[in-house]
DNA sequence: TGTTAGCACTCATTTTTATCGAGTGCTAAT
DNA sequence: ATTAGCACTCGATAAAAATGAGTGCTAACA
């Protein structure tokens, strides 16, 4: 058998249907509503051959058609209209964008939540690995006898800061120290930075000894916590709005694994870094998701690959319109992190 | 009629089974599983008469009783036995909280995630309102090219870093102006610090006049953007195992509400700021919220009242353990802000 | 007079049965 | 090849029946 042209067709406005209405489709339903110009029967004829081609699935011998995972793939890859973002909506996203933000945690942030918001999913996104890049600036500052802030800045053009538990020094020693440290460290990558280079700056400031003996530790404990990808959530309430999810058990389970960051960077790992990632059901290779689809893009910043950004929900998605949001976003970070704006 | 003893007894058995078991109690069940001395008959007659002094709520003819607002409120008051916390459980709490944890916000953060996993119900703070609190230091540190980080500290303890866009600023400059507006502004709170008053530095510093009308909007700028509560909620994940949620759309309406930072506010506003506040059903004031109970707390930084943390489940809540564990938190949180470990 | 065994009664819940209808597959006519 | 027509399937909804936990009341008892 053969997927001629009306197949295909056909195979389209179900999927349309299917995404619009979550009911499975039957083929009186299509022929009143879509003008194709042929009747009930013979549709009813070629679902039958759609479902032997595995595009279509019958939940129970009396209910409509829903697509298989088959179907949505052969849908996202050759039948579905590309829509393009409307003016407005294109405006919206690099206005609030673009709105007095600078940090760069901040716009990755609100990305993902439009993405949420745009799109009535759920967002994730993955932060450049702080740890992996170089380090371009670094500062110590005393902000009162029991405690020094630390200033990290990465040629990501994220910046950290994080308070250290640290008495008795004075600004003119850590000045000292963190000229010395720079000049050592500089263009190291953060996770390079360990226990030894920095006991190495006792050489050069010998009469700091003390204080670097007693800042060792604490860096390296700050610098540790470090380690980890960050990884955030956003749009979550959208779930309760799925109605693919009945009860609460299912609702459970699925904000569980979308919450697991180990569970969601297992998913992540093996997907490319170029281009739209999309992975539909079984394709996500995990039992507790094979009613959902991944759609996820990786944004650059100065020419690198450095986070993800996507959306996870249902299979029956709006694959167009998501697609279109999420190309608009990597779009629109990109040209933020070229440093354009930022 | 006349709540005697051993109507109280009773009363008592069944909220304690009821809080277990999240069934309505039967009188048989009473009397097999508690040893009152008395038959279910007895029992019966009794209940009747709890349930006429508005202390029990039948269900329907056929179901067992369940308490009532005012029968908590009772059972609060006067029946249940205070719990003290074990000590592993207290060592626990100790150890997390003190473990290198140097900043406030950690602190807090903290304490509400172990209320929430140690009472399975939802756990919310509100930080110290940072604009309210005195300026107590300030740096301002050149980052890169285009980035001067802020440093701002309140005598809360609170310490906010927040980056400014600010190019062609030079560290002289913003250690001269940090320096007089530090001078100028020492002891104002964070709000009255206004347009004005960094105007004025003009005067002293006229060498440095263009860079100060540059800094001056986007200082104002960013010190309005802390002019809201910080408020947190943990433990969301809690609410799928609450019994009392049979459906997604109950659910969800819980959880908009918990997250709603206006709704907790309004109801919290009138919260009494000394000792655990209790408040059961009807008595929160919200129609939305009438099978939940709050417990929260005000927590002291430097002896003044700056924040509440809490906790929010179903009535049907087990009080005595859920007040013990609220009440070593503010405890300790008392102990950690009043300096010995901060 | 307080307590309790006994029993009829109530009513939510569960189970069973009946009905409905959307949708199909097949056949025969066009 | 297309389509009208029709018997058939089967989930969903509704109606009916069975179940059982729990009550309130009465009468006997200590």
């Amino acid at each position: 058998m053969t997927v001629n042209d009306r197949k295909l067709k056909i195979l389209k406005v179900i999927i349309d249907d299917f995404i619009d209405t979550a009911q499975p489709v039957g083929s009186r339903t299509i022929a009143k509503k879509y003008p194709l110009g042929i009747s009930s029967a013979t549709i009813r004829n070629e679902m039958a051959d759609l479902e032997e081609l595995g595009y279509l699935i019958q939940p129970h011998t009396s209910a409509g058609r829903v697509p298989s995972d088959e179907g949505y793939r052969l849908y996202v890859d050759e039948l579905m209209k590309q829509k393009k973002m409307g003016k407005n909506d294109r405006q919206l996203i690099r206005g609030l964008l673009l709105n007095k933000v600078i940090e760069m945690e901040d716009v990755i942030h609100k990305s993902a939540q439009l993405l949420a918001q745009m799109t009535d999913l759920i967002a994730f996104v993955t932060l450049p690995q702080f740890n992996k890049s170089k380090l371009t600036n670094m500062k110590m500052v005393k902000i009162n006898d029991s405690k020094v802030m630390l200033i990290l800045v990465a040629d990501s053009g994220v910046v950290k800061s994080l308070q250290l538990a640290f008495k008795n020094a004075t600004q003119e020693a850590l000045d000292a120290i963190t000229d010395v440290m720079m000049h050592s460290l500089l263009d190291s990558t953060i996770e390079d930075i360990t226990v030894k280079k920095i006991g190495m700056i006792k050489n050069v400031l010998p009469q700091y000894a003390n204080v670097i003996d007693y800042l060792v530790p604490i860096l390296r404990d700050t610098l540790n916590e470090l380690d980890d990808i960050d990884f955030y959530v956003e749009g979550l309430n959208n779930a309760f709005n799925f109605p693919e999810f009945q009860n609460v058990a299912e609702l459970k389970s699925f904000i569980d694994i979308v919450q697991s960051k180990e569970m969601m960077m297992r998913i992540m790992s093996d997907s490319s870094d170029d281009g739209i990632g999309i992975r539909i059901g079984k394709e996500i290779g995990e039992d507790a998701l094979t009613n959902c689809s991944i759609v996820s893009v990786c944004y650059k910043v100065n020419g690198k690959n450095v986070g993800r950004i996507g959306l996870i929900g249902p299979s029956r998605m709006d694959y167009s319109k998501v697609i279109s949001v999420v190309d608009y976003i990597r779009e629109t970070l990109s040209d933020i992190f070229a440093g354009i704006y930022l």
